[in-house]
DNA sequence: CGAACCCTTGACTTAATTCAACAACCGTGG
DNA sequence: CCACGGTTGTTGAATTAAGTCAAGGGTTCG
């Protein structure tokens, strides 16, 4: 299934046409990216809107040291540059993590798409609330939370998001990071998430082993490190057999 | 001067019909919020769209435990709900640091006000991204900086962004801040924010007493942080005296 | 002039980093 | 099929940045 119409799905009930509007622009020029590969880099010029049909990306930035942050991960679903009209520059790299395809998209074709229905128009305007939302709880989480409730949190939001999407079943998703990229993202070395996932698997929080990760009791998770899936404004979508939490 | 307006010049060229719908946007129901005080909190339902016309306000989250993490911090002319006509209930809480002024704005009216100009439309976009990078830059901060630079960078921040409205002059500005939210903003104890903050003055690049702020060398600052104001997207608005990083 | 705050300092503790070595795993090519 | 090299995961010991606790000194404001 077209995974834009999935998750837009979860904001506001699609109709007919709308789904055909999300089918055309996704029948647009695709891309392939290798792992490892750059989609675009920070000062580079945007030339589309790029959807992430299949494959994890992440959103991240250099420092001076060559250390880099991630700052968002990005799922099939998911647009690189949803402002492509306004933004001349890139503030950021946007790096695949798997083999990557992507819908390339004229940013004039796209804003008339949104721009032809109400609900389209609305379904977009949840997903940049949603980014910012979660931004919002992204810094939280590194700014505040020590690290075992932090990964925690990393693991509850993604297997919200793609549930959302219908890529977890049961707590179980099939996952491209590893211990090194989820340092990358927590702020923390790959040494001490080494430590903090093998404490998530001791307390049963935690399956994960090569490409899968389970978990087991969502809501315990959930609870530990205080994940609430308000922030991702997906009011038609609870994740099933989990509290949707204060 | 409209600080809506003031902020809004930094992203496009405002014509005088633009001029006259901000200004009448801000004729609307004032709000007066004592320091220390909420505008909204989290979970309540969002009214109206409300900008700030005087003092500063700081957008944040509490945790269980009782600490609070502020994750961005709103300064005259920005918008605590541009998303009011989408968004149900609020993901974080918005507290007033100094008394605050703000325009309350019914939803709708904002919308047509916003769909009546093209250049108030780009304006608006460009705010939006204005706001998602600067919260991708926080997040990196937070992540991955070490106490001194992440001071640094959010002082630097702050200069641009008060510089660009008219309230820095010279790299000096007045602030309601004090060390315990500068803790709280950079997830540090206030301790820590003493010991750096003389390590700064120290170094010459920091004169902070009581309500002013003076940043003797922004340039040096900047360069110690990595700080560039790219992400901030003004592209009509380079600081005077600074270089616009790479 | 007193009472909140806020800033400052020092001594001690702790969470996380660093460094280093090694084991397990992976896809690739011989 | 196995050997190989590179990446990833795991472990331990030493180090460090930042936190904690506690006390005292300044400001500011009613």
């Amino acid at each position: 299934m077209n995974p834009l119409k999935a998750k837009f799905s979860r904001y506001v009930a699609l109709e007919r046409q709308d789904s055909d509007l999300l089918d055309g622009l996704l029948r647009a020029d695709a891309r392939l990216v290798p792992p490892g590969g750059d989609l675009i880099r920070e000062g580079e010029p945007i030339h589309f809107v790029k959807v992430i049909t299949d494959g994890w990306a992440c959103r991240y930035k250099l420092l001076a040291d060559g250390r880099r942050q991630i700052v968002a991960f990005l799922l099939p679903g998911d647009m690189c540059n949803p402002d492509a009209l306004v933004v001349d520059e890139m503030d950021h790299s946007i790096g695949a993590i798997t083999e990557m395809y992507c819908a390339l998209i004229q940013p004039d074709v796209f804003d008339r798409a949104c721009l032809a229905s109400t609900r389209l128009r609305q379904a977009m305007a949840f997903d940049a609330c949603s980014m910012l939302g979660m931004q919002r709880e992204w810094t939280l989480n590194v700014g505040a939370r020590p690290a075992l409730e932090r990964i925690a949190h990393m693991l509850c939001e993604l297997h919200y998001r793609l549930a959302a999407i219908g890529l977890a079943v049961d707590g179980t998703f099939a996952t491209p990071l590893t211990q090194i990229i989820m340092a990358e993202a927590a702020g923390i070395t790959s040494v001490h998430v080494n430590r903090v996932v093998q404490d998530l698997r001791a307390r049963g929080l935690l399956l994960w082993h090569g490409r899968s990760i389970t978990l087991p009791d969502p809501d315990a998770l959930a609870q530990l490190c205080g994940f609430s899936p308000r922030h991702l404004h997906m009011p038609r979508f609870a994740l099933p057999g989990t509290q949707v939490g204060v």
